[in-house]
DNA sequence: GGGCGGTTTCACAGCTTCTTCACAGGAGGA
DNA sequence: TCCTCCTGTGAAGAAGCTGTGAAACCGCCC
């Protein structure tokens, strides 16, 4: 008897596959995948980027944030976000460098969306 | 040789042969072999490796195991998954030497799929 | 009853992850 | 440029999870 995966109702909005492009999270069975590898974070680690995954490219307040991840009062002084989202930086870095996924906004917040980063000497830039 | 046997597949329900390389799982003969031999195990443990079998490299939660073998309601200070876990490592370990097939996954649970045990972990980020 | 194999529970060691802290480094405005 | 506030980062202790041996428990058979 498969009692099926609790999915609306443990995530607002959920899906099941979360498609960002070489990156691949599939939040229900807590597997996110760089080119088909299995990449290994830890729980909150998983929960942070699916929460910025499910707001792709809106900024998204610590506050909103530690919400959906903490489910807990969020303190002003809270700092478990900007924690979290550099251990998942530098696995994300690790797995695909030369692309940035978690863009700071000053002032506001984060947000997740996938690109290249110019690190590498590009000719300059022509319209 | 290989007449006519429905092929273990994707559905997790209904499989009559798990081909997990030199393992083999007859779940409806209560029979596993290691290259063609017999390997002795008890109603548990063959109960428990067919769960994480049929559901073949994906994380399942202690919980989902312990309903799909002890078919009771799941104490969350249960400990039966991990003890019998053990056994079956062990008993795996001792048939096939150098090969891992249960995969713990901190804070999750645990994941079946036949490798080399090779120190292969991700050198980056931790901390 | 006593022995036997299997199952479940228990206690604790060991290890991983989480949270918090302190300070360094940067961004933005005056 | 200087000052202030915000973010990046490494480290350390706290908290939580898993590994493990052994004892307790259970049903079955002699």
């Amino acid at each position: 008897m498969d009692h099926g995966k609790p999915r609306e109702a443990d995530h607002p909005e959920g899906s099941d596959v979360i498609d960002l492009g070489r990156l691949e999270i599939r939040p229900d069975e807590y597997a996110v995948t760089v080119d088909g590898e299995r990449l290994a974070l830890t729980v909150r680690e998983l929960q942070l980027l699916v929460a910025l995954a499910r707001r792709r490219d809106r900024i998204v307040t610590r506050e909103e944030l530690y919400a959906a991840v903490w489910r807990k009062p969020y303190r002003p002084d809270e700092r478990s976000v900007d924690v979290y989202v550099r251990k998942l930086r530098r696995k994300l870095a690790f797995a695909l460098p030369g692309w940035e996924f978690i863009h700071t906004h000053f002032g506001f917040g984060y947000r997740l969306s996938p690109s290249h980063s110019q690190v590498f000497h590009t000719p300059a830039t022509r319209g």
